[in-house]
DNA sequence: TATTGTTATACTCTATAACTATA
DNA sequence: TATAGTTATAGAGTATAACAATA
């Protein structure tokens, strides 16, 4: 249902748009990545509004648990962020309890991370909202569908 | 890295899990969704830097030239936005004298929009810069791909 | 000089709540 | 009462710039 008109079809085409309620826009590769990032985002925070973390959030402390001492700028690069959108939510975790800095021994300029008790119950939680969240995600798709989703997303952002 | 370990793979997945850089945050579909929003993010403001547009402007920019007349609230529907949301994107749109507000003629409580000449020229332009960014985008997959790509997505956000 | 962390600043998106006007 | 628009407010993500400490 694109471009390539065949007049006798504009009408049907029109209706069709309507009905779609977003006309050529539904063409867009990037305009779908957009929304379903916002039906994912959206879901996400009602799965986390008991435990009050964010996708960023959780991502770090993800990571942290899986990679204690990790640096922040090691996040960054992972999680494809800037220096200082790290920082805001390193932050916001250390603020909150479940996250220290201690600065490396090897490298005086790092900050080596890791969560405190606090941060390692809260993963475990988070992982299991996680759970749910994916389960709510991948109920639309076969096992299949899902794997070749994910290598396809990879491939936008590697 | 727990879970489920077999011991005699664990140096492995250990291994494998730092190439990847993100461990088993790799598994994870909705993850994988929000770092490919990102890299479109990106690539997008970049694209529209000259335009100064950003993808929700775009988007109701689109739209509107779609189907002029339309009110905020059937932008918000479409767009999957909340009511301020819309007001403060179409603000900046008028703001910058692309797009103007009438009051509906059969509905009072609604605003009928329509594009400027200078919003009609942008949306032209704006559309260039959309096809220049889907050819970025859709560059790593094939037809058969792409098309299914839009059709999972579709899924997650219908 | 380059890297890492930090602070300050700013803009966009998103949403909630409360208010007004209209149906 | 319900709907559409509006305004005010706030939190989160993102980024740039400038600075300090370290390599």
């Amino acid at each position: 249902m694109k471009v390539l008109a065949e007049p006798a079809l504009t009408e049907d085409k029109a209706a069709a748009a309507k009905a779609a309620g977003i006309g050529a826009l539904d063409g867009i590769l990037g305009f779908h990545i957009r929304l379903a990032h916002g039906a994912v985002y959206r879901h996400f925070t009602e799965t986390f509004a008991e435990l009050e973390l964010t996708q960023k959030q959780v991502s770090v402390l993800w990571l942290v648990g899986e990679d204690p001492g990790v640096a922040q700028i090691e996040l960054g690069n992972r999680l494809r962020m800037d220096r200082a959108t790290t920082m805001t939510i390193v932050n916001r975790l250390q603020a909150r309890g479940y996250m220290k800095r201690e600065r490396s021994a090897s490298d005086g300029r790092r900050q080596a991370l890791h969560l405190t008790p606090a941060g390692e119950a809260a993963l475990v939680q988070a992982k299991a909202c996680i759970a749910a969240h994916e389960a709510w995600l991948k109920s639309r798709f076969t096992a299949e569908e899902a794997e070749k989703l994910v290598e396809m997303l990879a491939r936008i952002h590697e």
